[in-house]
DNA sequence: AATGTAATTGCAAAAGTTTTCAACTTTAAC
DNA sequence: GTTAAAGTTGAAAACTTTTGCAATTACATT
């Protein structure tokens, strides 16, 4: 259950649902906007899918959860303290492998240094070919 | 109007929808779908919407054009032009500049030694914050 | 505890996107 | 030119996400 204080220091109501939203995404660590509403409707049925898309934005608003779009379609939402790897997704068999941060920490810096661009490392979904697939061709 | 080479090279059949879609997103830089539309219906009024989302996403397997998400909901499309450099996309304003691909070329290595990861630089589009608005906040 | 305000919710509708399917079209082979 | 196969389209349906609105609720003030 999430800390009603966290939420309360954000300026934000506290109410149930808010909550249950909240973790259900830390729970489920990557998480659709529907798997977050599954796993709320465990404890409290009647939530609107509506509502769950509400708090889903309202909390990224405050920094607490964050959303990458990995490949087309619709957004996966992550605790934001969990942003302690990178998306790599394989465009031929759809796989979202990991990489830790650190591998693009100089690129990174090489991008605020020079081009004084900050990175969003949370929607930093990289498109490739996975080890599996390359083996393939 | 787009070269019907072109298309042909990639393998696609060459339809005047397709063609226009594409010379669409040429022509009007970062588009939405529906923007994408209206441009082709000038010239083809009769066009499908699922029509253009289809050739849209036809277009950016081929690597023709690619998308981006600026912050929440729908993706905006661009022609892809040849990978000289790397895209970094604002989220604020939503501009795109420009990085030279050499930038990430220790990333690329990295990820390509230590997990087997072809990384495909022409998805390469890198969220953050510009220069430019980092200084407004 | 009562009151008032603003935030939040549920619900329905609207908007955006994807999928299904029959018909049509492009293209290659002859 | 004809035929056949496979790709593509339009239209409708289905799915996903967002919006509008009235009712409800959290919370601050008294």
């Amino acid at each position: 259950m999430a800390d009603p204080n966290e939420l309360r220091e954000k300026g934000l109501r506290l109410t149930p649902q808010r909550e249950l939203v909240l973790a259900a995404v830390r729970e489920l660590g990557h998480s659709t906007p529907e798997e977050v509403a599954e796993k709320v409707r465990l404890t409290h049925p009647g939530i609107n899918l509506s509502t769950v898309y509400r708090n889903l934005e309202t909390l990224e608003n405050v920094g607490l959860v964050q959303h990458t779009h990995l490949g087309h379609g619709g957004a996966t939402y992550h605790a934001a303290e969990e942003i302690t790897h990178l998306h790599l997704v394989c465009g031929i068999c759809g796989s979202v492998g990991d990489a830790p941060i650190d591998a693009a920490a100089n690129f990174v810096n090489t991008l605020a240094d020079d081009y004084g661009f900050k990175t969003d490392v949370s929607h930093f979904a990289i498109y490739g070919t996975c080890a599996t697939c390359t083996e393939k061709l």
